[in-house]
RNA sequence: GGCGGCGUACCCAAGUGGUUAAGGGAGAGGUCUGCAAAACCUCCAUUCACCGGUUCGAAUCCGGUCGCCGCCUCCA
């Protein structure tokens, strides 16, 4: 880049001159006029222009180093992803992603000195991603309103994680609530227990597996769900195939069409695949949602079947007060029965969580 | 101030020129059930922040107004 006079070394530093490189703002659709009135004071009086950057910094005393060409010093902050991508991904690579608050100055200086030293694009599609937000503001770290994805899981499951970020259009922002976690834990457990139900009606369902999408003439829900991804990536219409999956699952389920079932199922199979959700054995993710739910109830899982087993009694006797006594105290502690034709199960009433 | 984007039902959220404005949650009614739960069915935006314009036709395009967010400094 000196060698093009794209770039200048002065005291150990070396800066990419950013009105050598006549396309820089395409990406941020800024010009270099524009924003020199909003250029903020202590401009470095060493570089040519206030926007340019740095490619290479001399190290200060006590600051990591490494030898090169203009003395001791280290990296300029964008360089890390021109090296790393070019190295591992070529140049042109195909796309190239990132947080939509990173478009200035960091993409536009990737590109800058990406296309200034090769000559060629440095991406074919940029792909920006809407900031995830609290109360409406950018969950940063400087902010201190961050959630790591190691504490979100101690609160949810990480398919209901997934649910949450994949119900947003990836380049809208998204506002990270209590709520939403608690949504898209219901709908995993609505997919789970169909699933579940489904097991049941037709046993030895295959677990989900990472696999192509093979499209079968007729299998309409991968059409659509295909469509939704063609058209950006737009998950959160996908969920809502997925959700129209469920339905027809379970109309089926009560109409008792057993080849449907398995039809829809093989298609369901290969979307939760794809999007991460839905590849675990039904009745164990219900079973192990059981078990955490428990916690909050207060009471074992046999303390649970001795009232379920009295109230079977009661019920025998068509002592039906005494039946829904039970029901009623039981539903105190947040358990839910249902009797089902082959007894009674319960389970931890959504939304109750620990 | 400049650039980019957002504002759709009670809440979340798709839809960017043309059949009835996806889907989820909440709510209401119904079927099933001894009672429930789950599931299913029905209902829930003549209307898309507001005003004006273009068009046979607009949530979607254009102009303006209001509100909100991100970026515009170093660092990553």
């Amino acid at each position: 880049m000196e060698a093009k006079g794209l770039a200048y070394a002065v005291d150990g530093d070396v800066y990419f001159a950013v009105d050598r490189f006549p396309s820089y703002g395409k990406l941020s659709h800024r010009r270099l006029e524009e924003m020199l009135a909003g250029a903020r004071v202590d401009v470095d009086e060493r570089k040519r222009h206030p926007m340019d950057f740095a490619l290479w910094k001399a190290s200060k005393p006590g600051e990591p180093w490494w030898d090169s060409p203009w003395g001791r010093g280290r990296p300029g902050w964008h360089i890390e992803c021109s090296a790393m991508s070019s190295k591992y991904l070529g140049q042109p690579f195909d796309i190239h992603g990132g947080g939509a608050d990173l478009i200035f100055p960091h993409h536009e200086n990737e590109i800058a000195q990406s296309e200034g030293a090769r000559g060629c694009a440095l991406a074919r599609y940029w792909v920006h991603n809407g900031m995830v937000t609290v109360a409406q503001e950018k969950m940063s770290k400087s902010l201190g309103n961050f959630l790591t994805i190691h504490d979100a899981l101690q609160t949810m499951s990480a398919e209901g994680l997934r649910l949450v970020l994949l119900s947003t259009h990836y380049r809208m922002p998204l506002d990270f609530s209590q709520q939403k976690m608690e949504e898209a834990e219901k709908g995993l457990l609505r997919m789970y227990e169909t699933l579940a139900r489904l097991e049941a009606a037709l046993p030895s369902s295959p677990p989900a597996q990472d696999s192509p999408l093979t499209t079968q003439a007729g299998s309409e829900l991968l059409t659509r769900f295909r469509e939704a991804m063609d058209d950006d990536f737009n998950t959160a219409r996908a969920l809502g195939v997925v959700f129209e999956g469920i339905r027809d699952l379970n109309r089926a389920l009560d109409a008792g069409q057993t080849a449907t079932l398995a039809r829809i199922r093989a298609e369901l199979v290969q979307i939760g695949a794809v999007l991460g959700i839905l590849t675990e054995i039904p009745t164990q993710f219900l079973a192990e949602r059981k078990q955490r739910g428990l916690l909050q109830t207060g009471l074992t899982t046999d303390e649970i079947e001795r009232l379920i087993a009295e109230r079977a009694a009661a019920r025998r006797a068509r002592d039906f007060q005494r039946a829904d006594a039970i029901r009623a105290q039981l539903a105190e502690h947040g358990v839910v029965l249902q009797d089902t034709p082959t007894g009674t199960t319960w389970k931890i009433e959504p939304g109750r969580r620990g």
